[in-house]
DNA sequence: TTGTTAATGCAACAGTGTTGCATGTGTTTT
DNA sequence: AAAACACATGCAACACTGTTGCATTAACAA
């Protein structure tokens, strides 16, 4: 979706800065962290990088993928997310050579056994792993 | 197992330290995280909980948990796991609301359909939602 | 165009984890 | 049992990540 339409149907302001922002994550398949944000739209101020996160994931525009090493990156979400709640029950991939994350969609989900007592609104799958490029560079 | 037999199991020296974070891992059933350590064992130093957590990894005594909000716990593991390699597929339960993390074990894996040229070496699940005692004080 | 509200930039801070080095302790060897 | 060695610990300092408060600037609505 566009940026501007995008932003719009979050009731956020459209500026600049999150244009870009969203072009960023769109440019990539990959997960992003606020790190690579900040490299790439050269005079990004850390603050306003974190804080357009926050405001992105609260609005249901992007989610929160954590690694297992416990960095956490960020993906555009699927339509369905909105301020009221994410659905992310997706499997995530993680590279464990180059530590690139990717999102696994299409497959459904493992049933669990809880103890009892227990309730569960969210199952986050991650596979670790070495990807295509990795397998190949070896 | 005693803290003294597991210790020499993995070649590593037995000091008064390591056997008190183990016997905090042995008395709590849900994931600690450094704080915890570092405020119950009174004169702990930060730099030395970070490395016996380290070292404990590494020897495949303790395993990683990353919470969904990129917080990292440690839980102890069973029996499969030395400084080689770590086998921890089993499922992670977080509670929203208290933030305590436990295993969840005994079922089996789903399976992944990955990218061609992508090949997986560990699946970790983890599940979101409310646990007994918080459920019981809403 | 003007006024209101939200976004940004800056400075300072807090928390988490790391590195280097000196000192202390566990383990092995004699 | 003593000495020597290697590893564990404690301290100081640092690096990285993320946050808060406040002044300034920009977006949007009237």
């Amino acid at each position: 979706m566009e940026a501007d339409k995008l932003l719009r149907k979050h009731n956020l302001r459209v500026t600049g800065f999150r244009k870009e922002v969203l072009a960023l994550f769109n440019q990539r398949s990959a997960a992003v962290d606020s790190r690579t944000i900040e490299k790439h739209l050269q005079p990004a101020d850390r603050v306003t990088v974190y804080r357009t996160l926050r405001t992105f994931e609260d609005s249901g525009i992007i989610h929160r993928i954590p690694d297992p090493t416990g960095a956490v990156k960020f993906a555009l979400c699927n339509d369905g997310c909105n301020d009221l709640a994410h659905h992310h029950s997706h499997a995530h991939f993680h590279c464990n050579t180059c530590a690139m994350t990717i999102c696994l969609d299409g497959h459904g989900q493992m049933p669990i056994d809880l103890p009892s007592g227990y309730t569960a609104n969210d199952i986050q799958t991650i596979v670790c792993g070495v990807c295509a490029a990795c397998n190949r560079a070896t």
